[in-house]
DNA sequence: GTTTTTGCAAAGTATTTGCAAATGG
DNA sequence: CCATTTGCAAATACTTTGCAAAAAC
């Protein structure tokens, strides 16, 4: 069993991600933690993030382009997507913990959690599209 | 401009996710349509999924695994995806378009769609731990 | 000292693409 | 015929992994 020893690059990549809110990929994440430990390898990049969304202190967000993107914020929220610019943002707007149970009633298995994402124009490029 | 000729093999493919519920792969539809095209290359399979989905007469399912499905059922309807034996089913619950008008609420840009995935474990799974 | 983590490089998946030949209209 | 599609192979994109050295405890 393994029993998790403290680790700088993880500590960094943590902290880093919690400055942001853009939703990074593993990839941009490496590129900035670069400024820190300039020899730090994706590979460790990608060992943390996967370590850390697995003990829950980060969330994977899979927006079906093929990248994951991480997210410091674990609380339920919902993200939109930007088919333009590909910009992954937070979503302010009213629980919709319901839908659960509206999944779970006519089924025989076990819902845990569940993921939205909504998709459309995000509204600095649709303020572009128009001037 | 593409003019989009007929194809057996795009015609194939598409037949083939009809008949089907499992929410398949582009390799497990490759494996299954080699019984009709047996020299069809696995390339032809993408480009025909893709471009199915583009003129929406299929959709893609992405469910965060990292390997997109395909679902030839176009109707809006939601998922669910077993964490132990990863089947992907459609649930049969209660119309959540009401979310589109929740996530638009405060939100400047153009909601144009979402897509919803429920996590757990199925029936089946479920019924096989408890014996 | 033992276990975990790292950097590096290589390997593994999933998907896309260039190109000449085949097919469709 | 001309445009699109195909099969094939190579390329690409993203992520994981084996291993010896370094760091953590």
């Amino acid at each position: 069993m393994q029993a998790l020893k403290y680790s700088r690059q993880r500590e960094s990549i943590k902290e880093l991600l919690m400055t942001r809110r853009d939703h990074p990929t593993a990839d941009m994440i490496y590129t900035d933690i670069r400024a820190i430990f300039p020899n730090i390898s994706l590979g460790t990049v990608y060992r943390n993030l996967s370590l850390l969304s697995e003990i829950g202190e980060i969330k994977k967000v899979s927006t079906g382009d093929g990248v994951d993107r991480y997210d410091a914020d674990t609380s339920p929220h919902n993200h939109f997507v930007c088919r333009q610019c590909n910009a992954v943002m937070d979503l302010d707007m009213d629980d919709i913990g319901s839908i659960k149970s509206a999944a779970s009633k006519n089924f025989d298995g076990i819902i845990e959690d569940y993921s939205v994402n909504f998709y459309g124009i995000c509204g600095s490029c649709k303020d572009n599209k128009e001037n």
